[in-house]
DNA sequence: CCCTGATTCGC
DNA sequence: GCGAATCAGG
């Protein structure tokens, strides 16, 4: 059964299209013998590419064009037509990873003993640094400190854990 | 791996 | 005109 593309088909194309609908969902509503990708070829046809409400921001990438594994021998004129990008690298900035931690101040040799030695960056860096603050809880500054020992008083609920706290509160 | 639309091209 | 094959991307 292939009633082509009809009036009321292609009416419910269109409809079903400019709802928003997918073109599978389409091809599923228009019932068998269409699949999604009659649709979007219809769609296409129609000139109804773009949409309202496209479910995906539309295509940036360029495609040379289909690599068919070869047909028949039939004189393929071969045309050599490459649309190859030949277009110069741009060249790669080096994006620095982005730090949370602002305070990057304090390096392995400006490090004093009370300052906060909670690392900043990544060690094999030559930004690597130390937060350098205040230290306070030991060699880290209350917030560092804070993240460096965090309470795990996570889960429970269990009779051991509790149990095992009051136990231990004795010996404290 | 599922999905999406886009594109090409033999029919 | 049609749609399968194929693609690129989320």
């Amino acid at each position: 059964m292939t009633p082509g593309w009809t009036e009321d088909r292609v009416g419910a194309l269109k409809k079903l299209w400019l709802e928003g609908q997918s073109a599978s969902q389409i091809a599923k509503a228009l019932g068998g013998g269409v699949t999604r990708n009659a649709v979007i070829g219809k769609v296409h046809r129609l000139g109804l590419s773009g949409r309202a409400a496209p479910s995906q921001p539309a295509r940036a990438t360029f495609r040379p064009s289909r690599p068919r594994p070869a047909a028949q021998p039939t004189q393929a004129p071969s045309a050599p037509r490459r649309i190859e990008s030949a277009q110069p690298r741009p060249a790669a900035p080096t994006v620095p990873a982005p730090m949370p931690d602002l305070p990057g101040t304090a390096t392995v040799m400006t490090l004093g003993a009370h300052m906060c030695k909670w690392p900043i960056g990544d060690p094999s860096s030559t930004e690597f640094s130390f937060c350098g603050r205040r230290a306070s809880e030991g060699v880290y500054c209350v917030e560092h400190a804070r993240v460096a020992y965090q309470p795990q008083v996570r889960k429970g609920g269990k009779d051991g854990a509790a149990e095992l706290a009051r136990s231990l509160r004795r010996y404290i």
